[in-house]
DNA sequence: CATGAATGAGTGTTCATTCAT
DNA sequence: GATGAATGAACACTCATTCAT
């Protein structure tokens, strides 16, 4: 049932799905699914509020097998949200595009929370910039970059591609690190030392 | 009238809005609406087509000031963007988020429209990474990348930020030209002197 | 639970409460209230009987508990009625209110069990007006008057208010024989004697 | 429209009754309805206070008619009353028993308009006290009594019945009259000189 | 004995659109 | 050229009720 209301929230948008079209999909009847969820809103935060769990997971994990290394963890914020985009299309979809269908009582604690996304980002950024890995002269503006980028993939993204997944999380990887101006110790250690 | 329309299209978005909000922001009668317009779709067609043309228009424009250098013209690009996005940013979220709004007998041919503008962006990128100034190995995800990156100032700027709006184009004039890994030839050419 | 349904018909009628308000009200589930009651309108009969019988169980104690002058037994219908209108407020104003929505098949029976009430002051203004101690031209309309008068107390009245129910009774009684122009035979012989 | 809708609200009550109820009734499509009414309750207010209105017109102009003489005054308004509940029982059923319904947000104003009803009766009743030619030792019961017979009227009055209007307004008047305990001057002066 | 789950009909209301004038 | 009036379909949602368990 859920199921079926991402979808066609995710085809048609919030605003212009019937809850009957989301019955008929689910194959439930239009009393069923007011027996389970108190309307159409309240799927719509069911639906935002699962995918924004099941990213941030992601990105836990993915930051819980990185070290300390600010270049390290952003490729492992980078990799999750890569995977995520293209592993779960739909959800990651209505989290980009129907924030903005929320009714005021839920949309404060959504946008709230929605930040945390963000959050980690800008955290690792200025991490790896005052530790004078990160050149990039403007961190705001890379970070946001970053993240444009990355969230781009759902709109796009084809799982028949030519591309291996693995390979794209490798090249976005390799994107952002190059969008931060990385410069790993090592090399700039040995570069002073010429 | 198309202001209106544009307005509430934007921050309804197309599905959630209805006809009358629009007479009753342009402050016409439902009437005066029909009798200009054959309907709802045919508004968001106007918009979206509306909505095109004048960015390419900048788009244009800004190429043709630009020189053959495939780094010029990118930089054209991204600053015709960075511009249309940060002064139109409502015309720019319509064309970014409404396209799917679109019933299928015009929708085909928006898409095709819409595509000139990552055409531009690939071109210019494939010739410069033809040219070898532009070292990036991935060029499609590198166009990809930087498009993202400009779309998404809509989505965020406000006109009364910090960041100047020749200084916001002058960064992301920069950070395209650091994701297509541009290396000017001059550099080059000094580089393999040593 | 019939209280519950009782209290739910009497605030919002009939017609504009669902089953669930009262199945809510009373504690339980939607389900046990349909294995107890067969649906909303057998509620409503139960309470509309119960409603009745209660009042005419009043009714009977008073007249019992009077003598076989029509005063009295005005006197007595009057008190009972008094203060039944005030010590159930909600079962009089169901009662008074929500005949109305029985369907076809119980109506008929209701209204006949209904007009009991009627019927007993009837009789005893007849009585009083044959014996000649009621002196009112217009028994029918004397009657009527005085079941209205006391019904109306269970719109207003509030047990906090200033007059005790005793004084609140004798008051009603006392408007009662006014209305029917009660003489005692007493004051008649000696008014005669002039 | 107004007049199905008052016709339905009075017959099964406005909860119990549906809005396409009231459109069949008037003969209209269901969006005709709505084109002219914002919905059911914006019908049960215009119903309410045209009520209101009328009936209090119908007692301005009785009073208007009538001299200083508070049981001259008290007749106007039985008159009023009594002629109004017959000649508009549908009106009258509406007026007292549908402002319950009424959402919150008009209740409180027609509560407060309603009251002027009483108050014109509390007026009149008191000064006939005050004048001493009204003897109730009970003002206020004595104005409930005489406002619930007369409302009682609408609900069983039937205009084929034996009793002419006009008889029924001289019965009402009367009985009114007895309920204060109305002693007019010269009566009481030419007991005084015995 | 009691209930969670489900249903189809119906609720009040809004929709995009048309049309007579 | 411009609009007030009207419409039928659809909307989100609630209803009283049933039934398998």
């Amino acid at each position: 049932m859920v199921e079926a209301a991402r979808q066609e929230f995710s085809e048609r948008g919030y605003g212009a799905t019937s809850i009957r079209d989301i019955a008929q999909r689910a194959g439930v009847s239009l009393s069923a699914l007011y027996y389970y969820y108190k309307g159409k809103q309240d799927l719509l935060v069911a639906i935002l509020e699962d995918g924004l769990d099941a990213y941030f997971s992601a990105c836990d994990a993915a930051l819980a097998a990185a070290g300390d290394d600010p270049a390290e963890q952003l490729e492992a914020l980078v990799a999750a949200t890569v995977r995520f985009r293209t592993e779960h299309p739909v959800k990651s979809s209505i989290v980009l595009t129907e924030g903005r269908s929320l009714e005021p009582e839920h949309l404060a604690r959504y946008r709230k929370n929605e930040a945390r996304g963000t959050q980690q980002f800008r955290e690792v950024v200025e991490r790896g910039v005052a530790q004078g890995i990160f050149l990039t002269p403007y961190p705001d503006d890379a970070r946001r970059a970053v993240i444009a980028m990355c969230n781009a993939i759902a709109e796009w993204y084809k799982a028949e591609g030519p591309v291996s997944l693995d390979e794209l999380v490798e090249r976005y990887v390799s994107l952002a690190l190059i969008v931060v101006e990385y410069r790993p110790r090592a090399v700039r250690r040995a570069a002073r030392g010429t």
